[in-house]
DNA sequence: GAGTGGTCTAGACCACTGG
DNA sequence: CAGTGGTCTAGACCACTCC
């Protein structure tokens, strides 16, 4: 028997399997038969839907996945995506009112908070001398109840005596002006796409060689010093990055 | 037999036959035993190697890819990635320009151009009136003889007259100083990752479901009037985006 | 025409999630 | 503990590249 004989939708178009799955699915999709983080069928029910192997099935629920459209939960199933949020890395971050104003629901966790000895790339970022001082700071953010950021903050501990005795869920840029009268000034970002470190994939709960947007923002103060840095790993289905220069 | 007997490496440490090849993969990459750009043994030859199929060896490989660490060329074969090449979309963009800075041979393929009615999506970029015409050019750009860029231009007609009779195959920014006057000024980028659409994945000689970074430029003159837009999708494993704000 | 990657079949066991 | 996704086996044919 031919391998391409029987499967689901080729009596009509010569396209392959995996074509035809995306296409069926994306059509649920966008037909609002799954909306907004609902979950797709089992992939043993799907795969005998569309009368194939669990192999051509994953193949094409990858597909979807690197098109952004569905996302999937380790060891707990494949979600439809919801819409992406707009950030734009040269404003002054702040998560909760970001989301906010896009009719989301933020949530910041703290993984954990301490001072330790800066690595010697974040040395290099911040200014420092090697094996300078920093507080370190982890935490997750979710959106609508998904965990779409793993970010690590690294602050001069110049500028923020005693911030580890602050509420460290709520935001940095809110909680540097009040108690530390600092304001963002200038920054500078760099992003590459790549895949999630193991502490990221961990702390969001993804498969650990899952897609990754990267991004280190640099943020000085309005006096123009170097403040602090952030590496933040993004689920990379969740952002349109949207920049306008000055 | 039970599945994970056998397989190579895992008599040492008992991790999954996906991630040891990606290590050893890896280490050949940064121990030079290959380097950029050099062609990997071909996929039946590596699953004999590390004693595996090929399926699993082509997870393998589809993880380091995403990584960034290797790239493919539809039915030609595995390479590995040189350097990603660092861009700033703030910047005028200047693609020979900024390749050649950082020590790369750049290069310009003119897939087709021509004059056109322009899509919805297009006047909504330039602020025309629905069935506006545009110029709209089509190339392809290398670095290192590798093809990692395809973009569409749309210019509005009104700024440029006769452009297409120009060398379309050099820089459009210099073009439009010397020849009409006009500067950039203003930029603004939109950028998300996603997978290629079918002309892009045709003109690079990529699998079709290969991931990519999606970014629209929309570019002012020094007057502030929006002269051109640009539909950019890279390679996603080629660049380093890096902003430094005003 | 030989060899390569692209696609697909038809199963299996394991580790974890969630009721 | 049932069910799910994660991982793996051992093959096969096809379409294309390159010699």
């Amino acid at each position: 028997m031919p391998q391409n004989d029987a499967p689901f939708l080729q009596s009509l178009s010569r396209q392959k399997t995996v074509t035809a799955i995306c296409q069926a699915i994306s059509g649920w999709i966008t037909q609002g038969v799954l909306t907004h983080n609902d979950r797709l069928p089992a992939e043993r029910i799907l795969s005998e839907q569309f009368a194939t192997t669990r192999i051509t099935l994953r193949e094409a629920l990858g597909q979807l996945e690197a098109q952004g459209m569905i996302y999937r939960e380790e060891r707990r199933g494949w979600f439809v995506s919801p819409p992406r949020i707009i950030y734009n890395p040269l404003q002054r971050s702040h998560f909760h009112a970001m989301a906010r104003e896009q009719g989301r629901k933020p949530d910041t966790e703290v993984l954990d908070a301490g001072e330790i000895v800066a690595p010697d790339a974040i040395c290099a970022h911040l200014d420092l001398p090697a094996g300078g001082r920093v507080f370190c700071i982890r935490r997750v953010r979710r959106i609508d109840g998904r965990a779409v950021l793993y970010v690590e903050h690294y602050l001069n501990v110049a500028f923020f005596p005693a911030i580890l005795q602050e509420d460290l869920t709520s935001s940095l840029t809110e909680l540097y002006a009040n108690r530390y009268g600092i304001r963002y000034g200038k920054v500078r970002f760099d992003m590459l796409p790549t895949t999630f470190p193991l502490a990221a994939s961990q702390a969001l709960k993804v498969a650990d060689n899952s897609p990754a947007l990267f991004i280190t923002r640099i943020n000085r103060d309005q006096y123009a010093r170097i403040i602090d840095c952030d590496l933040e790993y993004w689920r990379y289905d969740t952002l349109h990055i949207s920049v306008e220069a000055e």
